[in-house]
DNA sequence: TCTGGGGTCCTAGGACCC
DNA sequence: TCTGGGGTCCTAGGACCC
């Protein structure tokens, strides 16, 4: 049997990379991609890197350097990054039969079999480069963790051309590698947990490697264990095709402070109908739902206010209705007046499928909120026509607290509207 | 003034059961 | 003065990821 080959393919600045398919004049220049509200650097080229920019670093405080060295903002337009992505993954899917979709921008390939991988990622990288005009880097190993590892050192590492291949190295070869790297960049190993690995005079990727794994995993959890591990060439940590979620969030910080407790109903049933439309599309059902607001976490302590209630369901449902109604009820028991509110958010968990969920045998959820006919056609009528033409009233129509996104590029690969004009 | 959103896994501790 | 032991389930909190 041949060794286990894992990839790990990710996409180079990926919302600053989509935006730059589309805006050629972006290219070489510092760009920045902003969260939600354009509040935090979500996204940096590696321009903007090289100024010290760090990620999830507060626009706010960017303004000088960005106005000293012309940095170019921009709203996270994830219509245009979700398209992208399904593009790229269904590509990737084509080089491997075993695929998991890790993240927006990542992906793990099974390569398990295959030869001359070194050349197969630089086939790859070209294909998705010519297809969809993405920059990505490929690292290939014997594990997850290791393959992780070998991505970022084909990123950091110009030198290797976008590919590095751990599996066609000597473990010598690889130790000298990981002596270069540190040990919080090791998949797993956080902010944490990088300053206590310090302590036990664990510096770089090597000392990690020959640390012992049963004495780490007292000192740690099962998790460190399992890292070790997995950089000694030892897999334990599977490739997962498909993972149906556990749990479904939806929140958002506000463009503006909210006070009343309408305006919060109103958010908070347009993120209950977006987290059932997830739940519909995955084919699950609710056991639960919850529902939190916060002030800003800036405040002062007698201004901050944080509460969450959960509330469990007589029946798994996937009524838009029920649920909405489920989280307003909960809402009003939370809310407390008098506070300047600067996000609110729902929950949907203890997520069943149709085979495992328990039917409502006592009749007791009413039929008008549940009818399957109903909650189809709106969903059809929504797919073709729009995401939200057909919602609940109690979403309201202004929505003065919705998010700023102001510096948002057009949705290019998904609105007729929108297209790309070439003049 | 302005500070993202959506997930997973592990552990400890409490409630409860026999 | 004596005051079990072991198991499961749930939740909160902490750590991590992108």
């Amino acid at each position: 049997m041949s060794r286990r080959a894992i990839a790990l393919i990710d996409v180079n600045n990926f919302y600053v990379s989509c935006e730059r398919i589309f805006n050629p004049h972006l290219e070489g220049k510092p760009v920045v991609v902003l969260s939600n509200n354009d509040g935090c650097a979500v996204a940096r080229s590696n321009e903007v890197k090289a100024l010290g920019v760090k990620m999830g670093q507060p626009w706010f405080q960017l303004k000088d350097l960005a106005r000293k060295h012309n940095i170019i903002a921009y709203s996270s337009n994830y219509t245009l990054y979700a398209d992208m992505s399904h593009r790229v993954m269904t590509i990737l899917n084509m080089f491997s039969p075993r695929q998991e979709i890790y993240s927006i921008d990542e992906c793990f390939l099974d390569l398990t079999g295959f030869s001359n991988l070194a050349q197969y990622g630089q086939d790859i990288r070209q294909t998705i480069k010519q297809w969809t005009g993405l920059p990505v880097c490929v690292g290939i190993a014997a594990t997850k963790t290791q393959a992780k590892l070998s991505n970022h050192i084909a990123k950091k590492f110009p030198q290797l051309d976008g590919v590095c291949d751990f599996t066609a190295m000597s473990a010598f070869e690889q130790d000298i590698w990981y002596k270069r790297i540190e040990v919080g960049e090791i998949w797993g190993i956080g902010r944490r947990l990088a300053p206590k690995l310090h302590q036990y005079g664990i510096q770089n990727v090597y000392d990690l490697k020959c640390a012992s794994p049963i004495i780490m995993r007292n000192k740690f959890s099962v998790v460190m264990e399992k890292i070790i591990r997995e950089l000694n060439g030892t897999s334990c940590i599977e490739l997962e095709e498909v993972t149906p979620k556990k749990e479904i969030v939806c929140s958002r910080s506000f463009g503006v402070r909210v006070t009343q407790l309408s305006e919060l109903e109103e958010a908070v049933s347009l993120y209950m109908r977006r987290a059932s439309e997830k739940l519909r599309r995955q084919r699950s059902y609710a056991g639960a739902v919850s529902v939190f607001i916060n002030t800003s976490r800036f405040n002062k302590p007698q201004e901050n206010y944080w509460n969450e209630t959960t509330i469990p369901l007589p029946t798994h449902t996937d009524s838009t209705i029920l649920l909405t109604k489920t989280a307003l009820w909960g809402l009003r028991r939370i809310y407390r007046r008098g506070f300047e509110y600067q996000k609110a958010g729902v929950r949907l968990s203890g997520l069943v499928n149709a085979q495992t969920r328990q039917t409502d045998l006592f009749g007791l959820l009413p039929k008008g909120y549940t009818s399957q006919e109903l909650i189809e056609v709106v969903d059809h009528i929504n797919h073709r026509m729009g995401t939200g033409t057909i919602r609940l009233t109690s979403e309201g129509m202004q929505q003065g607290w919705m998010m700023k996104r102001e510096k948002i590029s057009q949705e290019y690969t998904t609105n007729w509207d929108e297209l790309l004009c070439v003049p």
